[in-house]
DNA sequence: CAGAGTGTTGAATA
DNA sequence: ATATTCAACACTCT
């Protein structure tokens, strides 16, 4: 399910017990003692990129919900429960997905400055860390959390058909301004991900993503598998440009 | 009905 | 020891 703006709204669902406590835990989940939970008040939700970040007085949950990850608020899944909890006025349940405990306070764990979503996001900081990588390909480090906190598949491939450049081009050979306009363009794509999905119009809004024709050439689309690993990327190469010394 | 895929990790292998 | 590859996870949709 999850590219960072969806790790938003499950924050927005889950902000009414802020400053509950929790009245049980359970789950199957192994690295944490679940039993230890109960007490506990939620002071705090945050989010790091795909990761949503429950706070307590001394430690946060770390919850990933990977590829098939699910949750429900005030209902139960028929599968295996990985974790919940139940609040003062309601609960919620996590199935499929990573859970980890963090002890360490989370500015020494997170960089916020390089996640799509975060306030203190900085064009600046992503850049020298794009400069990092010269021979990598773009699709690739896109995909990078550790470059660029937040940005799935369907962003990667969107923000890439949006600025014009081609998934395969190296990261060394595109010039300055498209790789600015390009993290600008992430940036301002999730914020408008996020309003489409709290709208349900998301279906409309993929331009390449899972489509077929692209609609500023009406050429049928590309959907090759690129990438280390492999992903797929879905791109129009009449239009997006291939920077690269490289024979694709 | 088979197969791919909105993602990442940790184990296996070289 | 270090780098790379790969299965695993678990479910929906095409």
């Amino acid at each position: 399910m999850p590219e960072g703006p969806q790790i938003i709204i499950l924050k927005e669902q889950l902000e009414q017990y802020v400053g509950q406590e929790i009245l049980e835990a359970k789950g199957t989940v192994k690295n944490i003692p679940v039993q230890n939970l109960k007490n506990q008040i939620l002071t705090e939700i945050k989010t790091y990129g795909k990761v949503l970040l429950l706070c307590f007085p001394t430690f946060t949950i770390r919850i990933h919900l990977m590829l098939f990850g699910k949750y429900a608020i005030n209902q139960e899944l028929n599968r295996e429960l990985r974790l919940g909890f139940t609040f003062e006025t309601g609960e919620v349940n996590f199935y499929a997905c990573d859970c980890r405990l963090i002890s360490e306070h989370l500015n020494q764990v997170y960089d916020w400055s390089t996640d799509v979503m975060h306030p203190s996001f900085n064009q600046v900081k992503v850049l020298e860390k794009f400069y990092c990588h010269p021979e990598r390909l773009i699709c690739d480090a896109l995909l990078d959390q550790k470059i660029l906190a937040g940005v799935g598949n369907g962003i990667k491939n969107e923000v890439l058909f949006r600025t014009h450049i081609h998934p395969a081009s190296l990261m060394g050979q595109v010039p300055e301004a498209a790789l600015k306009n390009l993290i600008r363009t992430c940036v301002t794509f999730s914020k408008e991900y996020l309003s489409w999905k709290q709208e349900g119009t998301e279906k409309e809004n993929w331009q390449v993503y899972q489509q077929r024709v692209c609609l500023r050439d009406q050429v049928p689309l590309r959907k090759e598998k690129i990438g280390k690993p492999v992903r797929s990327c879905y791109f129009c190469e009449k239009c997006q440009v291939l920077y690269s010394s490289c024979v694709f």
